[in-house]
Formats: C-alpha cells, structure tokens, sequence
DNA sequence: TTGTATGCGTTATCAT
DNA sequence: ATGATAACGCATACAA
C-alpha cells in the first residue's frame, strides 16, 4: 500500500506538498497538483486515515454503544444514526451486546483515540457516571436515558404516548383498563407506566394496583401477564400493553382463552412494530420513530464534537403517535396509514393520529 | 487525556516499561508493575488505539459494508457479526446505505488504515473487481455474493431452499406452481427462481413462462403481483414467493379477492422474518439463520487477518430450512416450532423441518 | 529488568 | 509555492 513518501518520490516534491494537495489544495500551483494527483491515482494512494487522526486528533468516526442490535428498534435506531452520520462524513464504530456496564465500559476504553463523539444507549441506571469517568472530555450523547446531569440526551415520549394511548380507550368508554408494564429498572418501562396511571387518574378510570402487571418486555412475558389478567374479578374490558411484543403474546393467550379482541378486550400495544398490522385484529399502537431518534442523536452530538454548540446540556424529546387499528375497538377508524408504503393496501388497516 | 508520557513520568519509569505493562507483562517485575497500574487507574490512562495501529499496523476492526441496515435479514447479519467479532476482542466500523459501487468505494478508502479486514455485501455485479483495487491486500470476505475468484466468500442455500419448498407444494399434491420473483440482477433471487424451475421440472409440474411473476422483494410489488396472478387461466394452485416481504403482499391481494389460503391457493415465502408466523394464515417459508451467516462471515475473516488460514479462497454456503406452517395447506403439520422461545405457545404455528 | 532511540504515516510549523 | 523537520502516542530493537 502506497504512503505519502511514495507518491512524493513519484512525483518529484515533498511529502509536505502531496499533503497539502489531499488538504488545503490551494496552496498548490495547478501543474504540481495535478502531477500529484496522477501519481496517487497510479499508486492508488489514498491518505493512512489512522496517520492523519494520530496528528489532527480527529477521526471522523462516532462510537455507538448499544445493549443489542437485534429487533426493529435497534435496528431503526442504528440506521437513522447511520444515515445522519454519513451524511457528515463520518464512520460508525459499533459495539454491542454489553449485558452490564462494566463490560461496557471495557468497549469504551478500547474506542479511546477512535472516536469524536459517543452515541449511548446504557442498560443501567449507574452507567453515564461511569461512562464520563472513562471517556474524558469527549464529547457523550445519551439515548432514551433519564435527566442525567450534564450530558445531551435524547428521550422517547413515553409518558405522552402511554397517556394517548390510554386516553383513547377512556373515550372508547372503558373504565376498567388493566396495563402490562416493562422491566422494573427500565426507563421506558417507568414512563409508559406513568403516563397510564395519569391518564387513568385523569379520566376516572378504576385504579387498582391488581391492574398493573409485571412483564418484561418480552412476547412469553406477555402471554402469561395476559393469563393472570382473565383470571381477575372483575374482568378488565382493556388493556394497555407496555410494548408490542408483549402484546403479541397477550393477543396470543386471549385468543387462546376463546377471547374476541377487541369485543371482550381492547388492546393497545406500544412502538409500532411491523408485525403491529398485521396481527388478526392489527394492533393499535404507540409509534415511535427510531429512525429519527438515531439521526437526532447524530445532529446533536456534531453540534457539540464539531464546536458547534455549547454551553447547557441539550434533551429533546422524541414525539410519539398513537396508530389505531382495529385491535382498540375504535368506532371511528381514520384514513389508511400509508407512512412509506407506495401502493394503496385496502386490506390493511385504518388508521388514525393521536 | 492521559499519554503514556505522563504516566512513565508519575510512576518513575520510562515510557518502554509503562508500553511492556500493556502489552507482553512478562519483562516487567512485580513492584515495577503494581505501581505504573496505579498509576495508570489514577491517571485514567488507557493506550490510545490509534497512535498503536499506526505502528503494529493492525487495528483490531473490521470493516462492514452494507447495502442497508434495515430489516430482520440485514439486523440479523450485523448482529451476528458483532457477536463474533466482540467474542476476538474486534471492533466494527460500519457504513451503509451505498446506491451504487462508487459510493462503496469512497467508503471503503476512508476506511484505509483503519481496518484489518472487510466484510462486504456488494449491491452489483461488478463491485468485487473494484473492491479489490482499492482495499490492497486486505482479507475480504464477501456475503451473498456469486462464485468471484480470488474471494472467500459465503452464500446462502438459495437454490436448495428454493427447491425443497415447490418440491414441498409438488408433494402435496399441486402441479401448476406459479413464483413471484426479486429483481432479475439480484443474485439471490436468480437462485430461488433456479431453484423453483428445477423442482418443478423434476417432479413434471407445469413448466409455463406466465407463472413466473416479477417482483422487487417489497411487499407492494407482491400484491401487484398475485393481482396479475389471478388473472391466470387456468389458475395456479400454489405459488412460491421470493421472498417474505413480497408474500405478505401476496396475503394481502389474495385475501383482498376473496380467495382463501391455502384452500383455494397454497403459499410459500422465503427468509422467516419475525412476521411469517403471525400471518393468517402462518406462511411457510424457507428460514435462512442470518445470524450465523454473519458469524461465519467473522472467522472466515478473521481466519485471513490472523494470518491462521491460507492457500485457496474458501466458499461457504449457509443451508436454509423449510418451516411449515398452514399457508401452504400441509396436511400433516410437524411439531411446534421452538427455536429461541422460551414459553410453549399451543396457539402458534405448526412446523416441520425440510 | 529497564532505558534509549527509532519509526509508523500524516499534518503543522517553520523556513526559504 | 515549496521543502525540511518536528510533532502525534505508541511499540520495539538494541543497549545497558
């Protein structure tokens, strides 16, 4: 592979002029330019990225660090982060699967010198103090995390959409709503709860802590929520289902029991999964667009890796939209949902925003 | 940020002895040890990556070239890649989205110097000649490409997937099995056709050109055409989609004209998204384990950069399963499906294996 | 066991 | 407009 002292013999000049040629490009007189620029071309030359970042102190390369890369979100998320990046002409160094922060930690250490900026997506509660103390003064961008003091961060409105989402069966007349909640540690899992207490306590809805069970996010983990929920008394007419692969499961055991949904029980799920429309009934759902979260993630952190921006930690929010389907028993279905489809799908379900 | 400078400085030594401690910590004495690791915790120091690359010339990363990031197939390729890399303590600099074979190529130069080796899924024909001139000597290995010489390289059992699934419907009794294609330039869906017009030529099906159907693998085209594919005189009795997504599509038009699935046409997809079970009816499908496809790619890779393999470029070629669902009108469904569910599901799909 | 000195490929700072 | 040379942070051959 061909370096800078290469094509400077080649050439006939100084590395110091090839190197101006692959930079400023304006202190060069035409003719040594394009000398130059045929010589690096025959030696397929192209500048040591790893050379150039050890003097500028720049990579051009962003650090991703997420707990998995698996499913639709993680994968919406890395590919709005992805997409905004190369826009800017930066890489993506990824890292996933870090079952706790210590081990994240360790993939951080390594990206020391690689990386501009971080995009984090943290498991635990404890990480973001144990990220700054490994990351020095680089510059941190916190994904759907709480109000860590002194980072940017970028969070999902969970409490919003659960509250919609809850809000909606209210209007829909059901006073009863029973709720599968996430992992008791996790974030999002707090917030969608909270949004359905409110949303409940605001609309004089019955609450009662036997309405509240406990899932894990998981599809297995909603079909036995949803076993426990048809054996109360007396029977939710609804239920708010903290993600959409538990509600997948909960469909799953209601239909099992013999259960019409949304006649005998309305259910509304949450992140709008592709499967969400086409479940039997489509599932009404909160959406929420990870594409758009990783690219704000991206804008924010450029704004502060690049000088950009300064001063106050930034936290934006990322909105969410309630889709109905048929799943909630909606009397009202609004117009098709046609978001990034091409072609009219009349057999796919009616929609509605929040 | 901490430089080994500083801490040869604190601890009393030079830079040479702090540079053994982190690496061969077999030269160095035990006092002599502790004491530049306490240093160092105190310091935070940790080697900068890049000024080592520069000098052993390995990088521990690994470049990963896409042509996309979204969908269960791409997130299941990436995921198994990281998996494995993490496992050899690699790193991986990841870029997507390219349009076209320039574009990859820009990628791939900014990516010099900061790689050890490359794992590309080329959108063209032609992309791996280019490839090659601009990564050097680099190892490669390509996904899903055809038989490139000079290139290790892993497929996937298209053809063989393929043909166990219309030699599935042919058992069950159907003779005029239509398919719906993926773009004609894409590999994979060359070998499922290939696959789809063996079968039905060794089991005397009707070998007719107007039941091959052209799609684009998006859903939309799917439903376009199972539009077209009623039409047909006489009608098919089944028909083999190339791919999941354009099946759903399929689904939707057959559903949408009344027809039922599988009494009044038989179906069979091919990938196993997530969404295929949840279908109604369940889609049979040909499953390909993405995620293995993607750790294979790794130590295939990693084989070369470590300089462990050699001689012959090696072909790898991922087998495909066929899972059975009621879409296709089995009559004899096989045991419930379980890989990777961790509660039994009665309501779920039957299955069987190829 | 430890230190000195060189070089990795590049940019940046001086010169000229 | 161009060249010589010192950094950047580290690993390593060689010396001690």
């Amino acid at each position: 592979m061909a370096t800078i002292k290469d094509v400077a013999r080649e050439s006939g000049v100084s590395i110091a002029t090839v190197s101006r040629v692959f930079n400023d490009s304006g202190l060069v007189s035409e003719d040594t330019q394009k000398v130059v620029r045929e010589v690096a071309l025959r030696l397929n030359y192209w500048p040591n990225a790893v050379a150039r970042s050890l003097i500028t102190n720049r990579t051009h390369t962003l650090g991703v660090l997420l707990p998995d890369l698996h499913g639709e979100f993680f994968s919406g998320i890395i590919r709005g982060i992805d997409r905004a990046a190369r826009a800017e002409g930066f890489h993506l160094l990824v890292s996933s699967s870090h079952a706790d922060t210590e081990q994240l930690i360790v993939a951080l250490r390594s990206m020391r010198g690689r990386i501009d900026g971080l995009i984090v997506m943290a498991p635990d509660v404890d990480a973001p103090s144990a990220i700054r103390a490994s990351a020095g003064d680089m510059p941190i961008v916190l994904l759907d995390a709480g109000e860590s003091a002194g980072y940017d961060g970028i969070s999902i409105a969970n409490f919003d959409g659960a509250y919609a989402a809850v809000r909606h069966l209210m209007r829909l007349g059901h006073r009863r709503v029973a709720t599968v909640t996430g992992p008791a540690r996790n974030l999002d899992a707090q917030q969608r709860l909270g949004g359905y207490r409110a949303a409940l306590a605001d609309g004089d809805g019955e609450c009662d802590p036997r309405l509240e069970l406990h899932g894990d996010f998981t599809e297995p983990s909603g079909f036995e929520a949803a076993s426990q929920l048809l054996r109360l008394e007396p029977r939710p007419t609804a239920v708010f289902v903290g993600n959409d692969h538990m509600a997948v499961g909960v469909l799953g055991a209601l239909t099992d029991a013999g259960m019409r949904v949304p006649d005998d029980l309305a259910l509304v799920g949450f992140d709008d999964i592709e499967m969400a429309r086409y479940l039997t009934p489509p599932l009404t759902t909160v959406r929420v667009d990870t594409f758009a979260l990783g690219e704000c993630a991206v804008r924010c952190l450029l704004g502060r890796a690049l000088g950009r921006a300064g001063g106050e930690p930034r936290r934006e929010q990322m909105p969410t939209t309630l889709v109905v389907r048929r799943s909630c028993g909606s009397t009202r279905p609004g117009p098709v949902e046609v978001a990034g489809r091409r072609v009219p799908q009349p057999w796919a379900d009616p929609a509605e925003p929040a």
